[in-house]
DNA sequence: TTATTTATTTACCAATCGGTAAATAAATAA
DNA sequence: TTATTTATTTACCGATTGGTAAATAAATAA
């Protein structure tokens, strides 16, 4: 596609394309973050006015919203596919072996939105962070009952609790984020990721 | 000691007590982060008027400096101290297990300023970001280092990596920053790090 | 008492923050 | 051509950012 005009309507047409813009806003976020990307930063990336971006998208807040919406759909829509994998050994596989990967990939932050998007903020922002909170405990929730769902089919040695193994793949998973940021190589990380899998309790594979 | 009049200087009194003053500092940078807290939340906390803070300080970038300096050496000396324990096993156990209870401690910010206080910020926080992730890497040589003698020492599984699981266990320590900032409870985050103890591979006691 | 020293308070600086009113330009409908 | 619609550009809003100049208050030294 060119541009957007779609029905070409009635006005004067747009300058500029609002997935593009939307895919800068993502970028821009991704690797700064909520409070450390300003609106003029946006709007020069974008190559547009802030009427413009505000007529578009409303708020600083709602284009966050929209760009993490983006974000989680694609960049990191692994993450939530990983949870089809057929063992919980290969769920926690592709999560790690891949978040890895992405996290040092070249062309593209060495930072994750959901994870470093507003970690610690001001009081203002409190609402941005507490998003980004539910997101993860929502992907929690959900790495929990696979494990429970790989527990109940007799996968995982005796005494382990699917939700401390949860939390403890989360809790590495959110520590490779600050790795990566703080310049760990794709190599070392990957080797964090194995080591986790060195050790797992259960089964390898099926 | 009531006030800091040491010598009873020439001219008019210091109001204010420039070691609770920092105290105070490094509790909004610890809770907040670098560009999440502002001089004016700074003086409004203290008490004082800026160019008090200013004149004993010098600027936001030293004040931040300052409090990190009394944040390490304070709050979290166990974490350096940690080092000092007979084995790898002692050495990961104090590490990850005090951590577990200083990041969910009542009274006090449940996040941790070395990992948290300028994660992604502008790109006029970078010299800030870059000190905390310089100190960062510190800890995580000298873990490194400790891991190696256990190594010589025989402790760990043959094939074990002394890097990787210094990585590996810095990790665990960073992610379970994120977590505890987003609410996990202590008994959560004591059991993510036993399940890293339980995995351990070498000698357990010593 | 007077001069000097130091720290205070008050008031302000330019720059930036998120956000918007008003004017203008470019399209279609009549 | 003229009216209407829509998006643009320009210029601005009050609030806040980190930081400071100038005036004032409180102590000691002479």
């Amino acid at each position: 596609m060119e541009n957007n005009s779609i029905k070409k309507g009635r006005g004067r047409p747009s300058k500029f394309d609002p997935a593009a813009s939307l895919e800068t806003a993502m970028r821009l976020f991704w690797a700064h973050g909520y409070e450390g990307t300003s609106m003029a930063d946006l709007t020069a990336a974008m190559g547009i006015n802030k009427p413009s971006l505000y007529a578009t998208f409303g708020s600083k807040e709602s284009l966050f919203e929209k760009a993490l919406e983006k974000y989680v759909s694609g960049p990191i829509a692994f993450v939530a596919a990983a949870l089809n994998e057929p063992t919980a050994y290969r769920v926690v596989e592709k999560l790690l072996l891949e978040s890895a990967e992405f996290l040092t990939a070249a062309n593209s932050p060495h930072s994750c939105m959901v994870n470093m998007g507003a970690l610690s903020c001001s009081k203002e922002s409190e609402q941005i962070k507490n998003m980004l909170i539910s997101r993860r405990q929502a992907f929690e929730t959900a790495l929990t009952a696979r494990m429970q769902q790989a527990h109940d089919e007799g996968e995982l040695e005796a005494g382990t609790n699917p939700a401390t193994l949860a939390k403890y793949v989360a809790t590495v998973h959110q520590g490779m984020s600050i790795q990566a940021t703080s310049g760990a190589s794709q190599e070392s990380l990957l080797e964090v990721a194995r080591t986790v899998l060195a050790h797992w309790p259960g089964k390898r594979a099926n």
